[in-house]
DNA sequence: AGTGTATCCTGCAGGC
DNA sequence: TGCCTGCAGGATACAC
């Protein structure tokens, strides 16, 4: 579900909230969202405090002291939340109880999230086979169009594979191509200097924005205080199939490749 | 090596 | 109403 404007929006919040608490108990109710065992998993964060969180592509990172991290991917309907309302929360899978305030939950319908504990060397060599932050300065147009030249595969694929750049999920990949005017099964190798410029800048505009918008919400999206986020309005090609294309009134379609929806309009997208 | 597909789960919308 | 099918923001193990 969430992508990095998404998974941005609840950082944002948790370190407003978290930093300075301590872990009292923690309930695993459904063991299938830790990795490995749920004893030990208890044993290393029972006690521990929240020294820092921030993120990495779609990954929640929580520096919890003693050189241990916990990274929360959300899969596709994970929810961190405080337990101010129980209604909130329709599958809660783990309560972390703090010493400070409300209980903090981890809900997620499907399970399809994972919460990882990792040593400070296993992060970083795990981070470090994720591609480029797409926000980051550092990352520049080149940087995008020499990773492309190497790849066959259609572009939207290449989008979303967190190798070649991370945060870009099925949403905010569409978005971006119908922004730059690419097909999404154009071949990544196929895609001139010109190109790989104008989606560089529509990937960095169409994240930001919806940053700004607090991101997308279909269905279960939620920030940490549970309320959704205001960027469904502004999607421009996803999910629009018959509708028309805003830049040229072309109908949009809906196709499946990689047993993923692409959305595109025939006309402006080639 | 580098791609595409099936799979993990539950819920919901739409067709009949 | 109820049953069936398809589809959903992600990541990964496997087959080619």
């Amino acid at each position: 579900m969430p992508e990095l404007p998404e998974v941005e929006t609840i950082v944002r919040d948790l370190q407003e909230i978290l930093p300075g608490a301590t872990i009292k108990d923690l309930q695993v109710l459904r063991p299938n969202v830790i990795r490995g065992s749920k004893t030990i998993f208890k044993e290393q964060l029972i006690g521990k405090t929240f020294e820092s969180i921030s993120r990495r592509g779609k990954n929640i990172v929580a520096n919890m002291g003693s050189r241990l991290i916990l990274v929360v991917n959300l899969g596709m309907t994970g929810r961190l939340g405080l337990q101010q309302d129980d209604s909130l929360f329709t599958h809660p899978a783990i309560y972390f109880t703090l010493n400070i305030g409300p209980t903090l939950v981890y809900d997620d319908v499907r399970r399809f999230g994972k919460l990882n504990i990792y040593n400070e060397q296993e992060w970083l060599d795990r981070s470090a086979q994720l591609g480029p932050e797409p926000l980051s300065p550092d990352y520049k147009h080149t940087d995008l169009h020499e990773k492309l030249n190497s790849s066959l595969s259609p572009i939207r694929s290449w989008l979303l594979d967190q190798k070649n750049v991370v945060g870009v999920g099925n949403i905010y990949a569409n978005e971006s191509l119908h922004l730059s005017g690419i097909h999404p099964q154009r071949p990544a190798n196929r895609i001139t200097e010109k190109e790989s410029q104008l989606l560089y800048k529509a990937l960095r505009k169409i994240l930001l924005s919806a940053i700004q918008n607090r991101g997308t919400t279909l269905r279960n999206y939620r920030d940490v205080s549970g309320k959704g986020g205001n960027n469904s309005t502004k999607l421009r090609i996803y999910g629009r199939h018959g509708e028309n294309c805003l830049g040229c009134s072309e109908q949009v379609q809906r196709i499946v490749f990689s047993n993923r929806s692409a959305f595109f309009c025939p006309r402006c997208q080639r």
